[in-house]
DNA sequence: CTAAAACCTGACGTTGACGTCAGAGGCAAG
DNA sequence: CTTGCCTCTGACGTCAACGTCAGGTTTTAG
């Protein structure tokens, strides 16, 4: 397929696109006039891009990681920069998951205004219980294996 | 307490607190030589926009919200805009989660390359197990009130 | 064949939260 | 008084992931 088939169903830009490919992201064949041809495992491909961009990784930490997300083969030294990444994340979401409670409790305050915070926890809409996030399952040992 | 001190005490830079005072997350009294001065409340108060654009807040939007951090006080229409973030802010988690949990499969399985998913689910690092993180307590209504 | 749509390669513009530099003044110590 | 650190106000630089425009070629629809 061709750079505009691919845009609509991966859901980005065109720009965004060559931009990918600048960035080594992602290649393409040329037609014999130039024009660049996917296959259609580009689209999946370019959905994975999208998900690590969306958690929060640059263009350059998903090309060291891009090889070993998609032929599953992990050097040691890549699985450290994999587990870096990971706990990079969960601090993150730990971030994203105290400012959440910080606004969910000004919500749920604004609107029970006459409830005390005991009665919350009998509302069908509990501020934080059951939310149960593990952090992380790694960081028990940082696995330094390769140095 | 003057600008460097504050800095040093909320962890961020100078630059910082004059980038925040320039976008009204935060004031000062001057001294009569015209140094900023600041009163011990000002850390908390840093803290908070700090916590705040780590969840992906930008300024303007943190400008809107903070009276009502600081106030409690919460008009109907800054409950749509919290709802609004809240909701952001739970979509945003559950993309990094995603992401997450996919970087956590292939750590998982390139350290136990010899075990099947079934025996990881025996390990003492499952993969995804007892996560259960609730995306959301507001999806069921979106409380448009003043609207 | 012709017009429109899609594609190409540059290359400059945008946005947000600062970093950094320049030049000048303020403040406690010796 | 001077040394040295802190502070001030501009103002330009940065970085990333694109948006957008210019000027030209290719493909498609009629």
């Amino acid at each position: 397929m061709r750079i505009g088939e691919l845009a609509a169903r991966a859901g980005v830009s065109v720009r965004a696109l060559r931009y990918y490919e600048e960035q080594d992201l992602l290649t393409s064949e040329r037609s014999p006039s130039g024009q660049r041809l996917y296959s259609e495992g580009a689209v999946e491909r370019v959905l994975l891009i999208q998900q690590l961009y969306a958690a929060g990784l640059p263009s350059r930490k998903i090309v060291e990681l891009m090889p070993c997300m998609v032929s599953g083969e992990v050097t040691p030294e890549l699985l450290d920069r994999l587990s870096a990444e990971r706990d990079r994340i969960d601090a993150q979401i730990a971030d994203l998951v105290r400012a959440r409670d910080r606004l969910h409790g000004l919500i749920t305050t604004a609107e029970n205004p006459n409830t005390t915070s005991l009665d919350a926890l009998q509302s069908p809409d509990p501020p934080s219980a059951g939310r149960d996030f593990r952090v992380s399952g790694g960081l028990q040992e940082t696995r330094r294996r390769g140095g």
